[in-house]
DNA sequence: TAGAATTGTGGGTAGCTGTGGGTAATTTTC
DNA sequence: GAAAATTACCCACAGCTACCCACAATTCTA
């Protein structure tokens, strides 16, 4: 099998239902190695919307995380916002994590949410924030949006 | 076998199906290498139409891509439209891949399409699109074309 | 040139996926 | 300690997808 594990490709559009419960594309679900015992970690995300992890994965961020200098400010602060809120969270039976109510409110979460892989990482969007969203980066500096096509892109 | 692997040129009209599935040319799945697992990745080009990677192609943009630091704005953006409306997908026993819905809307493909081979990737178009499209760039700058002919010879 | 193999296209179906809801166990509150 | 609230786990089911087979047209082969 050459199919990378633990990538996530693709956008999805999913629905949370009234337990705070959401679906993991089942396609997610299968890349996750098995070393992962069914289980992700769920964390705020650097924009408005949820992060999810699989645990080995966030391990590794926890490791390099408490490599990181103690001293700056900015890497405390980073550090507190990016252990706090992870929970770990296993699928049930039908492929569901369940959201936190802290996540759920940071993301603006409401019954529709897109999802969507981000090849180590999986996010999850009011599909309203995620506009916007989209359209702020669109001022961003399109100068390094073309370095990175470039480097990147055959 | 003297062909080179991964490579893909010539032009085919293929039709896609109501289930949104579309044949690849026999000769490009014949050149596909065995890594590949039969499976392709399946994108937005920068033109409207869909492009298509032998995965082991998309594989290295992945993993570029897990390299670039998500506390980037800049990073994350770039990622997220990158991979977004990427899905992987096998061929079946009879050399179709499925589309997803969102790429077929997106190149606006309907039963008729037009395959072209661009040595590393494959493109489909939408007949019509890709004949607009062809008109446009003869009205570019021709400088441009001379730009790039000092860095490929032909 | 005739037969064999391959290719492109269509369609059927078993099993999986996504979603909702129920219930017993556990925790919280008074 | 009892009642209420929350949680964890289970089942149900409609819709869809992955996989299979069929078949005509084309290409290959001897």
């Amino acid at each position: 099998m050459t199919i990378s594990k633990n990538t996530f490709t693709g956008e999805y559009s999913y629905s949370l239902d009234a337990k705070g419960r959401i679906n993991i594309p089942a396609k997610f679900r299968q890349s996750l190695s098995k070393n992962n015992d069914n289980t992700f970690v769920v964390t705020r995300g650097l924009d408005a919307c949820i992060w999810v992890y699989p645990i080995i994965i966030w391990q590794k961020i926890e490791t390099e995380l408490k490599n990181l200098s103690a001293l700056s400010a900015i890497n405390r602060s980073f550090i507190r916002n990016a252990v706090r809120y992870a929970a770990i969270t296993p699928y049930d039976k039908q492929g569901r994590i369940l959201l936190t109510p802290s996540l759920i409110q940071y993301a603006k979460l409401e019954k529709e949410a897109i999802i969507i892989g981000m090849v180590n990482k999986i996010e999850i969007w009011n599909p309203k924030t995620l506009y916007e969203t989209d359209k702020q980066n669109l001022k961003l500096d399109p100068s390094t949006f073309e370095d990175l096509a470039e480097k990147i892109i055959l």
